[in-house]
RNA sequence: GGGCGUGUAGCUCAGUUGGUUAGAGCGCGUCCCUGAUAAGGACGAGGUCACAGGUUCGACUCCUGUCACGCCCA
C-alpha cells in the first residue's frame, strides 16, 4: 500500500516534513558519502555579507547554487558545498558604529580599536542563524558546519600569503588615493561616509590667468576657473578637453589675448564688440603649451606647468580650462600621474599650509582663500571673482567641510596582467555568453591597478612592517610563523588591534605595521586558497580542486567577485579560478523598481515560502530570464502560477495513481516489463525526451531551458496520458493491460521525481518516498540521474501520437463549431491523410480517437477530395534561392496549379511551368500542399490531415446522449455528497418518456459507470431529489448509499 | 560621456542558420468537459515585433543610426 494522499495537501507543510526527513536521516551527508571516490565537481561559494536578512537576490543565487550541484551529484560527482561568510568591511563596521554610537574613524580610535573590532566580531554572527534557517527552508544543501569565514585566523593567514606572493612579484606598490578627509578629525573617510552630510555652501569662484610661454600671440594667457583658490599654490598643470573648441581672443579694451573655450566666451563678455577672435583651436592643439607658474613655490617640479588634455573637462561652467592640483582632486591626480607629474603636498594633517608655502604657513587652507585671492589680484592675475552656491560634503561628526586630498594607499599592479587575464577568461564558459565575451572581457582589457588598502579597522591587515626611520625599508610578512620569529611574540589573532601592537626589531632597526587594512574584495578574491588555508594546509586537496568547475553570482559581480578571483588566480597561478559561471540578473519589485523596504513594493520572502512553498518559488525564479542575467520583476502571481500549473497537476497525477493503485491493491512488486499499449510506450518515450532535453540544457548550464520541457511533459502526462488511460485503471478487470498501465505510470512518476529532483527537491522527495521500494536508495537525491534517454525514445511513435492529437483537436474544434457537446455520441467521423503510412499509424489508435471524441466509428481514407480541395503553396525557403527576383511572381502561379498537377508533383514527378518566359521545374520539395475544407461540411484541415464529422443524429444516438447526461448528473451528485470513489449507490429518478426510454436502454452502462446497484424509475411526484435538465428533458434524481 | 544588455499581445515571456499565417501562459469574452477536481479543454478578441534607414527576391531575425529602460564604469 502507498500512503494515502490527503485531498488537502499543503505544499509548504509537506516541505517542512521533507526538511525534517533530510535532517533526521542526514541525507545531505549521505549524498556526499556515496559519491566519495567519484570525480569531484568543484563548487566555490561566493561569500555574502551577513549584515541583513536574505532577500530574493540571495534566494535566487542560492537556488542556482543548489540546482547545479544537486544535478552534478546525481550524475555521479562528489560535490562538496561549503558556505562562505564575508565578515569584514564597511557594512559590518557601520553596524558596529551604530551599536556603539561612534560617528567616525576618530571616535573609533578614541573608544579603542580593540573595543570596536570585538564589537564587529560579535555582530558578524547576528544573522547567521536566520540565514541558515532561510537557506535551509529554500531547500539548499550547503555545509554550514564546515563553512569558511573571512575572519578566521587560517583564512587571514592565507591572505597574508597571497599578499606576499604579489609582493614578491613586485606587484605591490604605494601611491596615493584622493579621499574625503576630515581635517578636524585628522582622518580620511570612505566615500560612503562622505555622502551622508551634504550642505549648501557659498564658495568663491574665481577666474585667473596663466601666462602662456612661446604662444603664437604675444601677451597671451589661458583663463582658468576654480572654486578652491587655496589649491592654486599647489597648481602644477592646467587641462583642456581634446575635442572642445577653444578660441584665442583679443580684448579690445586691454589688448590682451585670452584663451578659453569658445562655448564660454559669452560668460565673460556681454557683447561681441568687446573682443576679437584671433583664432580657434581644438583642445588637442593646445596640448603641451607651457605657462608661467602662478606662484613660485613649486616652480622646479618636473614636467609641470603645461596644458594637458583629458576628456573629463566640460564647458558647463568656468572657462573650459581647469587647473590641476594633483593632491586635491581625483581627476587632477589621475591626469597629472599620466603625465608623470609628481604631486606636491603643501598641507599638514590639520590642512594648514606648511613651510613649503611660507606665505601662508600655519593658515588653514580654506581660510587662506582670501589672502590668495588678494595676492593674485595684486599680481594682476585675477580676471574675475564671484561666489557660487553648491552642495558640498561635510564631516558627519564635526560638521566641518571635508577636504579632498591625497592619502597614502597601497596598490596591486594589474595593468600588465590584462593579456593574461583575457587569455584565462577565454577558457571560462559563461552563461549567458555575452557577459564573459563582452562585458567582462572589456572590463579586463581596461583593468586598472587595484587600490587594496582601506583606512579602516575591521579587516585583514596589510602584512607590511615599515622601518620607523626609513619609509622605504619594509618587511612583508607571509605567515604567522614568520611574524612570530621576527617579533618574538606569540600571534593568536591577525586583526588590527592585535598585530598593530607587534613591533619588529631587526638589525637594530624598528619596524611598525602600516596601519591600513585590506579591501574585503581582496579576501573574497582569495577565497579559493584561503578557505583551504593554502599553502599551509590542504596542499594536495587545493591543487586537485583548482579551478572550480562552477560558481554563480549576480551580474553586479562582474566588477566584484568575478574580477578579484580572476586577478588573483592569474597573478598567482596564471589560470582562471572557475571553469563555468552562471550569472543571474537583478530581482526587481513587480513595479519594475528596486525592491525597497520603505516602499513595501514586494512580498516578504518568508510569506511567499509559507504560502506557496519553496519549490514553487524556485521554479518561478529559474523558469525566467533572470538566470540569464536579465532582470526579473518579481511577482507573487508568478509563484502562484508555477504552483498551479506545474506542481499541482503533477501532484494530481501522482495522487491519481496512488488512489487507484491502493484501491486495486497494486504495488511495485507486481510491476511487469511488457508495454503492449501504445499510450504506455508513448509516455515512456516522452519521459525519455524530457530526460534528454533536461540533460542537454543542464550540461550547458542553461537553467531556464532545462525547466521549459517540464511544462510540455506535465501537460502530456496529465492531459493526455492519464486522461486517456483513466479507464484502464479503474474500469478494466485485473488483466494484463491494467498491470501494464500501473507499471508504466509508476515508472514514469518515479522517473519524473528523479529528473525533477534538482529543481523541485521537496515534491520530488515526497513522491519518491511514497513510491520507492525497499531496495531503492532512501532518498531521491541519492539516486543516479536517469540517462541513456536515446535508447528509450521512439521517435516514430512520438510523431504518430502528435498526429492523433492533431486529429482529436480538430474533432473537438468541429464539435464546438457545430455546437455538438461531447456527451452527445455521433455516428461517424472521417480521418483522411494522403500518406498511407501516416494514416495507418493513426488508425492504430482508432479506439482512442473514437472514445475521446465520442463517435461510434471512424472512417479512414487516403482520398481527401470529397472533404477538401487542395491547393499548392510555394516553399519559400526552397524556391527563394532558385528563383531570386522571380520569387514573388511565382506565388500566384503556384497557387493556381490544379489538383492533377499537385498530385503529380506530390507523386514525385516534375512539373514545368512558365514564369515570365522562363521555364521552372517544380518538384515535391518546391511546394507545400494546403487543404481547404469544402463548404457545407463539418470538415477541418491542418497540414496533411483532414478531419470530418457526421453531424446527423438519430433516436439511438439521442438516447445514448441522454444516458450520458444522466450519468454525468449522478456523478456530480456523488461528488457533491463527497462519496468514496468505491461507494455503491441506489438511484431513484423521475422523468419524461424520453428519459425513461434512454435509461431503460442503457441501464447496464449507467449502473456500471455510477456504481449503482439499482436505478429505478418512479413517477415525478414520487421522487424527492435534485431537478435537472437533460438536453431539454426535465429529470429528478435522487441517490442513496447502498451496501454491496 | 563610455561599455554591455533589454525593448515582440493588457501582463510575463518563447521565437532555431533570414522564408511570407509571429507563438505560449496569464487575464478578458463565449462555449464545452469532468471521479486528476485547489482542475481541465475549445474558440474568439488583442501585434505598424520600440522607431528610422539599409542589405536581400524576402527582415522580428543581419547592418547603421535614433529613442526608452536597466546594470556597470567615468
Amino acid at each position: 500500500m502507498f500512503s494515502e494522499i490527503s485531498s488537502k495537501t499543503s505544499f509548504p507543510g509537506m516541505e517542512e516534513e521533507v526538511i525534517k526527513l533530510w535532517k533526521e536521516r542526514d541525507i545531505f551527508k549521505k549524498s556526499l558519502e556515496i559519491r566519495k571516490g567519484g570525480k569531484e565537481f568543484v563548487f566555490y561559494d561566493g561569500p555574502p555579507f551577513a549584515t541583513g536578512l536574505p532577500h530574493y537576490g540571495h534566494l535566487l543565487a542560492g537556488t542556482i547554487k543548489d540546482i547545479i550541484p544537486r544535478y552534478q551529484a546525481m550524475r555521479g560527482h562528489y560535490v562538496s558545498r561549503r558556505f562562505g561568510w564575508d565578515c569584514h568591511g564597511l557594512p559590518i563596521e557601520a553596524l558596529a558604529q551604530e551599536a556603539l554610537g561612534l560617528a567616525g574613524a576618530t571616535a573609533i580610535v578614541e573608544a579603542g580599536v580593540d573595543v570596536f573590532n570585538e564589537q564587529c566580531r560579535s555582530m558578524v554572527t547576528t544573522y547567521v542563524e536566520e540565514w541558515e534557517k532561510t537557506v535551509t527552508r529554500m531547500g539548499r544543501w550547503v555545509d554550514f558546519k564546515n563553512d569558511y569565514k573571512t575572519m578566521d585566523k587560517t583564512f587571514m593567514e592565507t591572505i597574508w600569503w597571497v599578499f606576499s606572493q604579489l609582493w614578491e612579484q613586485g606587484r605591490i606598490y604605494k601611491a596615493h588615493r584622493i579621499m574625503p578627509y576630515s581635517w578636524k578629525l585628522n582622518t580620511p573617510l570612505s566615500n560612503f561616509e562622505a555622502g551622508r552630510n551634504y550642505q549648501d555652501v557659498q564658495d568663491p569662484a574665481i577666474t585667473v590667468r596663466v601666462h602662456l610661454k612661446d604662444f603664437e600671440f604675444e601677451q597671451a594667457s589661458a583663463l582658468v576657473w576654480t572654486t578652491t583658490p587655496w589649491t592654486l599654490p599647489g597648481n602644477l598643470a592646467i587641462c583642456a578637453g581634446p575635442d572642445i573648441d577653444y578660441v584665442a581672443l583679443k580684448d579690445k579694451e586691454t589688448h590682451e589675448v585670452f584663451v578659453l573655450a569658445a562655448a564660454r566666451v559669452g560668460a565673460y563678455y556681454k557683447s561681441e564688440e568687446e573682443y576679437e577672435i584671433l583664432k580657434t583651436y581644438k583642445g588637442s592643439e593646445l596640448k603641451g603649451l607651457e605657462y608661467e607658474p602662478l606662484f613660485d613655490f613649486f616652480a622646479d617640479n618636473p614636467n609641470s606647468f603645461q596644458i594637458l588634455n583629458d576628456g573629463y573637462v566640460s564647458t558647463e561652467d568656468g572657462t573650459g580650462i581647469v587647473h590641476l592640483a594633483p593632491a586635491y582632486g581625483e581627476d587632477d591626480y589621475r591626469v597629472c600621474r599620466e603625465s608623470d607629474i609628481p604631486l606636491v603636498e603643501p598641507l599638514d594633517e590639520d590642512c594648514k599650509f606648511t613651510a613649503l608655502v611660507p606665505d601662508y604657513e600655519g593658515q588653514f587652507c580654506k581660510d587662506a582663500d582670501k589672502a590668495i585671492i588678494k595676492a593674485l589680484k595684486h599680481a594682476g592675475k585675477l580676471i574675475h571673482q564671484t561666489t557660487i552656491q553648491h552642495s558640498y560634503p561635510f564631516c558627519e561628526r564635526t560638521d566641518t567641510p571635508l577636504i579632498y586630498r591625497a592619502i597614502d594607499a597601497w596598490y596591486v599592479k594589474v595593468e600588465d596582467l590584462r593579456e593574461r587575464m583575457l587569455a584565462n577568461n577565454a577558457q571560462v564558459h559563461w552563461t549567458p555568453e555575452y557577459v564573459g565575451d563582452k562585458r567582462f572581457a572589456n572590463w579586463l582589457a581596461d583593468a586598472k591597478d587595484w587600490n587594496i588598502s582601506r583606512n579602516r579597522f575591521w579587516g585583514s591587515c596589510i602584512p607590511v612592517w615599515v622601518n620607523v626611520n626609513d619609509k622605504d625599508d619594509m618587511i612583508c610578512v607571509a605567515s604567522v610563523q614568520q611574524l612570530e620569529e621576527l617579533s618574538g611574540v606569540k600571534v593568536d589573532d591577525l586583526h588590527k588591534h592585535y598585530v598593530d601592537k607587534i613591533v619588529i626589531e631587526k638589525d637594530g632597526k624598528t619596524y611598525k605595521r602600516t596601519p591600513e587594512v585590506l579591501d574585503c574584495w581582496f579576501e573574497s578574491g582569495a577565497m579559493p586558497y584561503a578557505q583551504n588555508h593554502y599553502p599551509f594546509e590542504n596542499k594536495e586537496q587545493f591543487e586537485g580542486n583548482f579551478p572550480a568547475d562552477f560558481i554563480a553570482e549576480g551580474l553586479d559581480q562582474t566588477r566584484g567577485w568575478f574580477y578579484t578571483l580572476m586577478v588573483l588566480s592569474t597573478a598567482l597561478f596564471d589560470k582562471p579560478a572557475f571553469k563555468n559561471v552562471v550569472v543571474n540578473g537583478l530581482v526587481l519589485a513587480e513595479d519594475g523598481l528596486k525592491m525597497s523596504k520603505r516602499l513595501k513594493n514586494y512580498p516578504d520572502p518568508i510569506h511567499v515560502i509559507n504560502e506557496y512553498g519553496a519549490d514553487a518559488l524556485r521554479l518561478y525564479m529559474i523558469y525566467s530570464p533572470v538566470v540569464r542575467a536579465e532582470s526579473l520583476r518579481f511577482s507573487e502571481e508568478g509563484v502562484k502560477h508555477a504552483l498551479r500549473h506545474l506542481l499541482l497537476p503533477w501532484w494530481n497525477a501522482y495522487s491519481f495513481f496512488v488512489t487507484y493503485a491502493n484501491i486495486d491493491g497494486w504495488g511495485p512488486e507486481q510491476s511487469v516489463p511488457q508495454r503492449d499499449n501504445l499510450m504506455d510506450r508513448w509516455i515512456q518515450s516522452s519521459l525519455a525526451r524530457l530526460e534528454q532535453q533536461v540533460t542537454d540544457a543542464m550540461d550547458r548550464y542553461d537553467l531556464q531551458a532545462a525547466v521549459r520541457p517540464f511544462v510540455q511533459f506535465i501537460e502530456d502526462l496529465t492531459n493526455w496520458y492519464i486522461r486517456r488511460s483513466r479507464r484502464r485503471f479503474w474500469k478494466s478487470d485485473d488483466d494484463s493491460d491494467k498491470m501494464q498501465a500501473y507499471s508504466t505510470l509508476y515508472d514514469v512518476l518515479l522517473g519524473l521525481s528523479k529528473i525533477a529532483a534538482p529543481f523541485t527537491p521537496f515534491i520530488s522527495e515526497t513522491i519518491y518516498q511514497n513510491l520507492k521500494t525497499d531496495n531503492m536508495p532512501e532518498s531521491v537525491h541519492l539516486c543516479d540521474f536517469p540517462t541513456a534517454a536515446d535508447a528509450k525514445r521512439d521517435a516514430v511513435l512520438e510523431g504518430q501520437m502528435a498526429l492523433v492529437m492533431n486529429a482529436v483537436e480538430q474533432g473537438r474544434t468541429l464539435r464546438a463549431e457545430y455546437k455538438l457537446k461531447n456527451r452527445q455520441p455521433l455516428a461517424k467521423m472521417f480521418i483522411v491523410c494522403d500518406d498511407a503510412t501516416l494514416l495507418a499509424n493513426i488508425q492504430e489508435l482508432e479506439g482512442l480517437i473514437a472514445d475521446e471524441l465520442n463517435v461510434r466509428a471512424v472512417e479512414f481514407s487516403t482520398d481527401s477530395s470529397e472533404l477538401a480541395t487542395i491547393q499548392a503553396k510555394p516553399n519559400f525557403k526552397q524556391l527563394g534561392p532558385k528563383l531570386g527576383p522571380l520569387m514573388k511572381k511565382s506565388v500566384p502561379l503556384i497557387a493556381g496549379l490544379d489538383a492533377a498537377q499537385i498530385a503529380a508533383i506530390a507523386a514525385g514527378k516534375t512539373v514545368a511551368v512558365d514564369l515570365e518566359g522562363k521555364t521552372i521545374e517544380l518538384t515535391a520539395d518546391d511546394i507545400g500542399v494546403v487543404r481547404n475544407p469544402r463548404e457545407g461540411l463539418a470538415v477541418s484541415a491542418v497540414g496533411s490531415l483532414v478531419v470530418g464529422l457526421d453531424t446527423q443524429l438519430n433516436d439511438d444516438l439521442i438516447a445514448e446522449g441522454l444516458a450520458r447526461e444522466f450519468v454525468n448528473k449522478i456523478q456530480n451528485m456523488r461528488k457533491e455528497m463527497d462519496l468514496e470513489v468505491t461507494q455503491r449507490i441506489r438511484i431513484a429518478f423521475g422523468g419524461d418518456e424520453a428519459v425513461g426510454t434512454a435509461v431503460a436502454r442503457h441501464r447496464d452502462y449507467i449502473e456500471a459507470e455510477t456504481l449503482a446497484l439499482a436505478c429505478e424509475l418512479q413517477t415525478m411526484d414520487g421522487v424527492t431529489g435534485t431537478e435537472w435538465d437533460l438536453n431539454g428533458h426535465p429529470c429528478l434524481l435522487s441517490i442513496s448509499t447502498a451496501q454491496e
